[in-house]
DNA sequence: GCTTGCATGTAAGAGGTTACATGATTCG
DNA sequence: CGAATCATGTAACCTCTTACATGCAAGC
């Protein structure tokens, strides 16, 4: 249901087809909840049927056509109503963990590898992060003090995918220590 | 295809029955990856027909009967093959994130009692994680050196979880300044 | 001429959630 | 007498991923 909600507000913040919203889960949205284009255009298709959404044609030059969607009363109704209902924490997901515990059961060194490779990965996640930190937020481009919630939020959003992925990395390096531990004995 | 592995994980440290690996899906391993009893039935039934999975069944007293499942020789090599295999970091998926980026929308400050719900089971979810560390880790019971690689695993594991916690904490207690600095305007 | 970007979709299959269903025993 | 625990499942539905499919324009 939540993918539902994630396209409201990215609409919200700014109207698109369903192409842009593809590459901002890529992006912004992306940073909390993912999905793909093929997801996107089906969920613009229903909610258009429910009269969540409205769309308006737009001619492009040396560019396809596109179909910009914006939120209607109906979806900003049911956005607002999803707003107002608890919802449960998330369970994480951390198949890594799985293959941690699984590597008690196979060569625990063998996981080294595997285990850079996503410290790396969070690494450049988190140089992404701070890059758009400072370009949106920080920089010398943005106001010194912030001037509307919805900017407001957006960073403590994004101070909470920084948070996390430093966390990752500080345990990312937690477990090398450990492989490393265990392979000298 | 994650479920598969954790289950062939969960029961190379202990053999169980699919109403026992519930069960651990609400602990030790739910921790990184839930389940519900359906599905583990489910994979269970596809597991055995694979032949990765052995059964028994098991008369007790007072109670139904159960069936024991262990890991064949099949199930082993999958997961083997399996931690060989490079996997790509798990994508974030926080609900709440999206709820915190539609307040702007809505009233922020209607959303502080949904966030401090939040900190209270992220609380009690650390308080957890740390009652079991020192039950198992570093408790007078627990050995004072780690004596085998799968206990060192887990408690690493553990470890992340326990970092997860009070990492989101901290966010959580950021989002709610944040959400009272904006209130006051 | 090839790749990348823009733009939209269909279809099959895997994975996950929710509801329903049964039946014995133990504890308060 | 009712609720909780142990124990196993079926069925419907929803969601998500992966593969396939098309077509134009710009830049190298």
């Amino acid at each position: 249901m939540a993918l539902d909600h994630a396209i409201l507000v990215s609409l919200l913040e700014k109207p698109g087809s369903g192409y842009e919203l593809a590459r901002r889960f890529d992006r912004s949205i992306g940073y909390f909840w993912t999905a793909t284009h093929q997801q996107i255009y089906r969920v613009l298709k229903r909610m258009e049927g429910d009269g969540w959404v409205d769309v308006r044609e737009v001619a492009q030059q040396a560019r396809p056509d596109k179909k910009e969607y914006s939120v209607a009363a109906a979806g900003r109704a049911a956005l607002a109503s999803w707003l107002h209902e608890p919802i449960q924490p998330d369970n994480v997901r951390h198949e890594l963990a799985v293959k941690i515990r699984g590597a008690a059961f196979d060569d625990p060194a063998a996981l080294s590898r595997e285990v850079e490779r996503h410290h790396q990965a969070h690494a450049d996640r988190l140089a992404h992060y701070l890059a758009g930190e400072s370009r949106d937020f920080t920089g010398p481009e943005a106001p010194p003090v912030a001037s509307d919630a919805g900017r407001e939020l957006q960073h403590v959003v994004l101070r909470g995918g920084i948070a996390y992925e430093r966390m990752t990395l500080a345990w990312l390096e937690d477990v090398l220590a450990t492989l490393h531990r265990l392979a000298e004995r």
